[in-house]
DNA sequence: TTCCAGGCAGTGA
DNA sequence: TCACTGCATGGA
């Protein structure tokens, strides 16, 4: 594998937390796969061991995926408004926002609708095995996310039949949609972006800002889920009865223009002590 | 077995 | 605008 030099990165929390469903740990290293890509990532030391396939040494690709260009402690300077987000920032240190792949992203939240994170996981590979490319790594296969082409051949009924239920019609009516528009993002506003996320059928609010945030890098909002509502209502004590944009509005005017980060190590904080619980 | 999950769309008041 | 309901499935 690449060696390179890296500090301020927590692969555990980054890669297996609530932002991306396509990574896995084996034998304490990382595997994630893409539309066209399989990444294997290894920490020790402070070096990040990486290599990608089947296009080998693709740095330029990884450097943009992990965010390596950002200036990490400044972030970290901005969002540290209280003692609350500190601890989240201490107990769970250097987790990074990812910036990943659109068309995988916005799919795979859609698949997300109404189920826990392990389930979104066990889906979306199963999806993959079925109807994504496959590539050998390290002896073992691996099963690439399914492309949009290969998708929009799949019928409905037969999406169904990989456990996403209800869900089976959104993702034919996205994939449809992508596959005959080119949706570009370039110079948009925030609110410009999400309103041509929610003009898809099966993205509301919460999606929609999953996108903006783990894909399009729009940090001024964070995505308000069962866990973004926990945080507000249980350490910021805001009324649990409050709607999401007003919520949203809240995130955006405590933690300003990084509030996707702030939003992400309070997501993994509370999971992390709820499980602790 | 029961409850809940990184929700959304449709309906009726 | 708001509250409520149905929707499939899997994990704990």
């Amino acid at each position: 594998m690449n060696r390179t030099n890296i500090s301020n990165f927590n692969l555990e929390f980054t890669l297996l937390g609530g932002q991306a469903f396509n990574w896995d740990k084996i034998d304490g290293i990382f595997y994630g796969f893409t539309q066209d890509k399989v990444i294997k990532l290894q920490e020790k030391n402070n070096q990040l061991y990486w290599q990608t396939y089947p296009e080998k040494d693709n740095w330029e690709f990884l450097r943009t995926y992990l965010q390596l260009d950002l200036n990490y402690q400044n972030i970290l300077n901005k969002i540290n408004k209280d003692e609350t987000i500190l601890k989240a920032i201490n107990s769970i240190p250097f987790v990074r926002l990812l910036k990943q792949d659109f068309e995988q992203t916005l799919l795979s939240f859609i698949l997300s609708s109404h189920k826990n994170i392990k389930a979104v996981r066990k889906c979306i590979r199963d999806l993959s095995k079925k109807y994504g490319n496959s590539i050998k790594v390290d002896g073992d296969t691996f099963y690439l996310f399914p492309t949009t082409e290969k998708l929009n051949t799949i019928n409905e009924s037969e999406l169904k039949q990989s456990g996403m239920g209800f869900r089976s019609v959104y993702l034919k009516n996205a994939v449809t949609y992508l596959s005959q528009n080119k949706i570009d993002f370039t110079n948009k506003t925030e609110e410009e972006a999400r309103e041509t996320l929610l003009a898809l059928n099966g993205v509301g609010d919460k999606i929609a800002d999953c996108v903006l945030v783990f894909s399009l890098g729009y940090y001024t909002v964070t995505p308000i889920d069962i866990w973004g509502k926990r945080v507000l209502t249980d350490l910021y004590k805001l009324d649990a009865k409050l709607k999401y944009p007003i919520l949203r509005e809240w995130y955006k005017n405590y933690f300003g223009e990084h509030t996707a980060w702030a939003g992400q190590f309070l997501f993994e904080y509370l999971r992390l002590n709820y499980k602790i619980k």
